[in-house]
DNA sequence: CGGCAAGTTGAGCCAGGTCAACTCCGGTGG
DNA sequence: CCACCGGAGTTGACCTGGCTCAACTTGCCG
C-alpha cells in the first residue's frame, strides 16, 4: 500500500523548505509523525495552552509569529523570545518551570508534535536531528545576542538591530531593500524593552535622515544601509543621528563637540 | 582486556555528579569520548580560540565560569551568557555566525569534546541525548528569561534576580542562606547591563535596608529572602527601598505617595 | 612597602520613561 | 452613507533612574 504526502504537509512550509525539519523526513516517517500531529490556528493576542502544548509538547510554527512573554508583578510586559515560521519550539517540561505565556502576534498556525515520535526521529534521521539541533542552538544564541542588545545598546541602536534581525529571519522577502516586521509597535516595544512613544519617535527620526522608509507601519524600506548597519553596531558616529530631543536644540543648548 | 574510568573524568563535575552528560555513559563510551577530547584550563580574562575551539568544539565547563562576550564599534562591552560548571557548549559551525568571544571569568577548565563521538553517543544513549538536549534548552530558556530581565527590570530587580540565579545554578552550596557570586563586579555589571558604580550602590542600598549582606565580594548572604523576591519580581513594593538618590531625599525632596 | 587594579563615593546631567492630549483608522449600526 | 466608537499610533512637556566623570579607598601582588 502506497501513501502519499499529507495535503497539509504539503504546502507547508517545514516540508516544502528544504531546509527545515519535514523537509528531511522519509515518506514514511512524515505520515507517521503527521498521524501524531495536531495542527491548531490562533488569532492574535490569544494564548497557546491547554491540551495542544501539553499533549504535542514539540511545536513547529507554521505561519505567524508566536511570542513567548513575561509579565512582572506590577504589569510591566516583556517579550522574552519570538518564534517565526520554520521553527520549532520544544515545551516538554515547561510546567516545571514558570516561565512566561505563549501568546500568537497576529494569525498563527502551528503544528504540535507528539514528544514520542519526534524523538524516535529525531534518532534515526541524522538529516532531520541535525536541523532540530541546529534549530534549538540558533534560538539559543539569538536569545543571547538579543541579551546583549537589550544590555548595552541605546533605543536608535536596538531597531536598527532590530531591522537586521527581521531581515535575516523573514524567509520570503518581498524586495531587496524591503523588510517586514511582523509586530505592532506595542509588541516591538515590548520586545526591545523600551515603550511606544520612543519607538515611534526613533522610526520618526531614522526617517528624517533619510536612512529607513516606513510604508505601511509594517514595511520596513531600507535607504541606508550602511549607515544602518553602524548604528546597529554602535558605532559612535550613528550619535550624530542621535537626536531624540530636537526641541532641546532648538531651544538653543549648544551643539556637543 | 577490561578498562578503567580514566582518572581526569573519575574527579570531574560531569562524571561523578550523577545528572550530567558522562554520567550517563557506559564505561566503554566514556573511554572513547575521553580519548576523543582535550582539556585545557584558561587564567582569568584569557579567551578560549584557535585549535580547541575548532577540532574539539562541544565544550564541557568543568570548573570555573566561561562567558559569551559582546564588543560594541565604540568599545562597549556586554556579557551576552554565562555558562557554569557541568553545563556543555556547542560551538559548531560558530564560524559563519560572527558571534562574540569565549572568555574565562576567573579560573577556568574544560574539556572539548569531538563533534564525532559527541555525535555518536547523543544517538546511541538516550540518557544522554536527554541530558545534552535538556542543557541547551535551558541554556535557550535562560537566555530568554534574562533578555526579558533586561529588558523591563530596574538595576535594583535585575540584581535581585541574578542572586536568585546564581543559587539556582550553583551545584554545592555552602550554606542555605549564603550564595557564591563567582564575578567581578565589572564583569556583574557587563551581564546585567549596568556599570559597575550603580552595582556597587544598589548592593549599599540592600545592605542598608537589611536585605542582603555582602562579606566577600563574592558571598552573598540573604537575610530576608522574601523581600528580595519581591524585588526581583518587580513587585511595586519593592520601590520603597528603590532609593538610589537618598541626598535628594535628604535635601528635602518631598517623599513621594 | 609601593604600585596598580578593582571597587566605592559624590555631583551633575541626559536618554528615555511617563503622562496626557491628539490623530488616524477600521468596524459598526442607525 | 455618515456618525460614532475604541484601540493603535503619534506628539509634546516634563521628570527621573542610572550613566558619566572624577576623586577617593581598598585589596592584592611582588
Amino acid at each position: 500500500m502506497t501513501q502519499d504526502i499529507p495535503d497539509e504537509c504539503r504546502f507547508c512550509c517545514l516540508h516544502y523548505n528544504s531546509e527545515n525539519f519535514c523537509a528531511k523526513l522519509s515518506l514514511n516517517d512524515l505520515v507517521e509523525l503527521k498521524a501524531a500531529s495536531k495542527t491548531t490556528s490562533l488569532k492574535h493576542g490569544r494564548e497557546l495552552r491547554g491540551e495542544v502544548p501539553r499533549r504535542w509538547p514539540v511545536i513547529a510554527i507554521t505561519k505567524g509569529v508566536l511570542s513567548l512573554q513575561h509579565i512582572l508583578h506590577d504589569g510591566r510586559l516583556t517579550i522574552a523570545a519570538l518564534f517565526m515560521r520554520g521553527e520549532i519550539l520544544d515545551v516538554r517540561n515547561s510546567a516545571d518551570r514558570k516561565r512566561g505565556k505563549l501568546i500568537a502576534l497576529g494569525e498563527v498556525e502551528l503544528c504540535g508534535l507528539s514528544a514520542d515520535v519526534f524523538e524516535y526521529v529525531i534518532v534515526s534521521n541524522p538529516a532531520a536531528r541535525t536541523v532540530a539541533w541546529g534549530n534549538i542552538r540558533s534560538q539559543a544564541f539569538r536569545a543571547m545576542d538579543h541579551a546583549s542588545d537589550l544590555a548595552k545598546k541605546h533605543a536608535m541602536e536596538k531597531l536598527a538591530s532590530f531591522i537586521f534581525e527581521c531581515r535575516n529571519r523573514q524567509s520570503l522577502r518581498i524586495q531587496k531593500d524591503k523588510v517586514e516586521m511582523p509586530l505592532r509597535r506595542s509588541d516591538l516595544a515590548a520586545y526591545l524593552g523600551m515603550q511606544p512613544e520612543t519607538v515611534s519617535r526613533i522610526f520618526k527620526n531614522l526617517e528624517k535622515n533619510e536612512i529607513v522608509k516606513v510604508t505601511d507601519l509594517s514595511i520596513i524600506q531600507i535607504l541606508n544601509a550602511p549607515a544602518l548597519r553602524r548604528i546597529a553596531n554602535g558605532d559612535r558616529m550613528g550619535h550624530k543621528y542621535n537626536l531624540l530631543h530636537q526641541a532641546n536644540v532648538k531651544k538653543g543648548k549648544a551643539a556637543r563637540t
